[in-house]
DNA sequence: TTTAACCGGTGACATTCGTCACAAAATCAG
DNA sequence: CTGATTTTGTGACGAATGTCACCGGTTAAA
């Protein structure tokens, strides 16, 4: 719980009432590799604080798998948009390695909100962060090409690329993971 | 405000003290078609209510615009990412056509928000929807291509295509006008 | 009315990318 | 250590896309 505290405080003033309260909404949990935090189909009712290992997003598209996020230590993972709206998932979450995790329980949460502001306030900033990271990572996909969106990684996510095999990156990129090799080899060579 | 207060209804119960305290953040403003809401550099300090016309977000790559968002009535237009953290914007926003908003002051904002938690609770639905608009595009982008994107605006998001011009459109599909042009004629003859 | 600006379409051509097939290298399990 | 599996690289080829140039139709301004 120690990791969480921090990234609690990094984000907003928080007293030992609240942290309390917000105890009440909160279970460890371990994830084996390849095991599901969320399947497609299943309403999200938990934000998932990760605290250590990593797992990704992906949607299933006839059979074809596309990666569109990975969520590691110090992050939130959720379906924001099922998670808000009750609608249910279109995507997968699954562990990519050994994951110990935090869940927030939804309901929990929000009986302890009215209890105290800051809780409302923390869970703004958590979905104020989760919308900075998406609109990061679209914003790779409207402007960049293949091989900028990779430069943009591993300057700004080099954890990324160290964590992730390439096949994941490539679909994680957008692209054949051939094309992931030639871009690789084009900077190589020249 | 009549829209507005609609629009408020439908995400969070609210009363009549709330929305007294709320409307001390609220300025009504006009744009001429073409004028900025937000240039890029600035830092966004505003949550533009749309009340009639519409706006886009564009990046101006090495000259190149590139839109990445349309913002229609009924809906919240900013940069989340400078709203939330203060840094300067990458993008600009840009009315379209003479455009009605209600600007919410971020500063005031969060003073009101101190005296009643259903601001807060406000505020975090207005972001949780902003977070799912931006998730439902990037995944456009991630899954789809070009063809199946616009397939999925015309069915989604027909307000778009009626109001928007096909350059406008090509660019925020991520193709050139020409590409958008043989989409459309592929289908025609088909 | 005339002219300019804008909008949408299209042809030509080079480039890039996806797909399929296969091989080399690295990793894992027994 | 060894064989099997996974990961990565690459060649061939067709399809899709970007770029450049130009045209006709519409709209708006002079």
């Amino acid at each position: 719980m120690n990791n969480l505290l921090k990234y609690i405080d990094s984000l907003t003033p928080f007293s030992e009432r609240s942290w309390e309260l917000l105890q009440l909404a909160l279970t460890k949990q371990e994830f084996k590799k390849n095991e599901f935090l969320l399947k497609e189909g299943q309403v999200c009712d938990s934000l998932f604080y990760i605290d250590k290992g990593f797992c990704k997003s992906y949607y299933d598209i006839d059979g074809v798998v596309k990666n569109t996020g990975f969520f590691f230590e110090n992050e939130i993972a959720t379906n924001i948009i099922s998670f808000g709206s009750g609608e249910r998932s279109e995507f997968n979450l699954v562990a990519c390695e050994q994951l110990s995790t935090i869940i927030f329980d939804k309901e929990k949460l929000f009986l302890a909100a009215k209890e105290t502001p800051e809780i409302e306030t923390l869970g703004r900033n958590c979905i104020r962060l989760f919308a900075a990271k998406q609109e990061e990572f679209s914003k790779l996909f409207k402007l960049y090409s293949a091989q900028q969106r990779l430069e943009y990684l591993e300057t700004k996510h080099p954890e990324i690329l160290q964590r992730v095999s390439l096949a994941q990156l490539a679909s994680f990129l957008g692209v054949a993971r051939e094309t992931l090799s030639r871009i690789r080899r084009r900077r190589r060579t020249s």
